[in-house]
DNA sequence: TTTTGAAAGGTCAAAGAAAGTCAAAGTCAA
DNA sequence: TTGACTTTGACTTTCTTTGACCTTTCAAAA
């Protein structure tokens, strides 16, 4: 096991151990543990806690800096996994209006949420001429990330 | 925790704790209790308890001198007008997850709704050159359909 | 009434403390 | 032996801490 696993494993139990699923570290205190180069805990965070990955990172430099990482919880209904896989790579706005519509008769979301993301996905907000490539781009970011 | 935030931590306890809102307190004082420099202070609060944060700050030097820091009562619709103007025609990620950020704090939005946003302005969802242009389009489109 | 000095708070830039970026070099399995 | 993954380190950016010097106010003394 490599040094990135190692230090991949030790921000895991952390995670696991807090109840809040949430370990705040400092990179250069995990440099120096490890005995590593401090950019090499960035790439453990850049190649596995990625939010594909269901993780959420935050941080912030200078005196009394930090690095947060968040285990979010997917549990993603079987219907709105149907829905983001059937969305091809090119989505009108008018199919947008339709996905949303149908996820809206679910309780998936809320009115307030639909309109959101309809004001997203309409086409004087993505305002280019490549737009329904990029439509579908962000519905399906936007359906991805609904916890 | 940096003593930056200890110090606007405590100045928050105040706001909170006083029913009018309002924290007057003494530079030096403070200074002296969190044992920093008073200019610790005025960084302090410019950094944390600006207009945009919903702070004004008012002040008098001389004998008898104090620093009085009054948390806004503004409405939700003009906080979101305020910021939505304030948007420019580029916005990085970056800039965008502050703005969220910002607007999650007061209630405006749900954490849910906020997580809509972000997943609608990231990097990967808007997989264009331009994307900057296109995630401020996205970003008031979506802020303005709240208001 | 004017002067003056102590008592506030203000400003700004340098130094310090973290984290971020990026590309080169190294490793290792297919 | 090539391509993906890792390790490394020089350089950058961001945020915080510190301190020297400045301005304003008040009140007592002249």
């Amino acid at each position: 096991m490599g040094m990135s696993d190692i230090i991949a494993n030790f921000i895991n139990d952390i995670l696991n151990e807090t109840e809040d699923g949430e370990a705040i570290i400092q990179r250069n205190d995990l440099a120096t543990r490890f005995n590593c180069v401090p950019s090499q805990i960035n790439y453990v965070i850049s190649t596995r806690f990625t939010p594909d990955y269901g993780y959420y990172v935050e941080s912030q430099r200078g005196g009394g800096g930090y690095i947060k990482i968040t285990k979010v919880k997917i549990t993603k209904s079987d219907y709105l996994m149907h829905i983001i896989t059937s969305i091809g790579d090119k989505v009108t706005q008018k199919e947008a209006e339709i996905f949303v519509k149908n996820i809206l008769k679910t309780d998936i979301i809320s009115l307030r949420e639909a309109k959101l993301i309809l004001s997203a996905t309409n086409d004087k907000a993505i305002n280019v001429d490549n737009r329904d490539e990029i439509r579908a781009s962000i519905l399906k970011s936007m359906l991805i990330n609904l916890v």
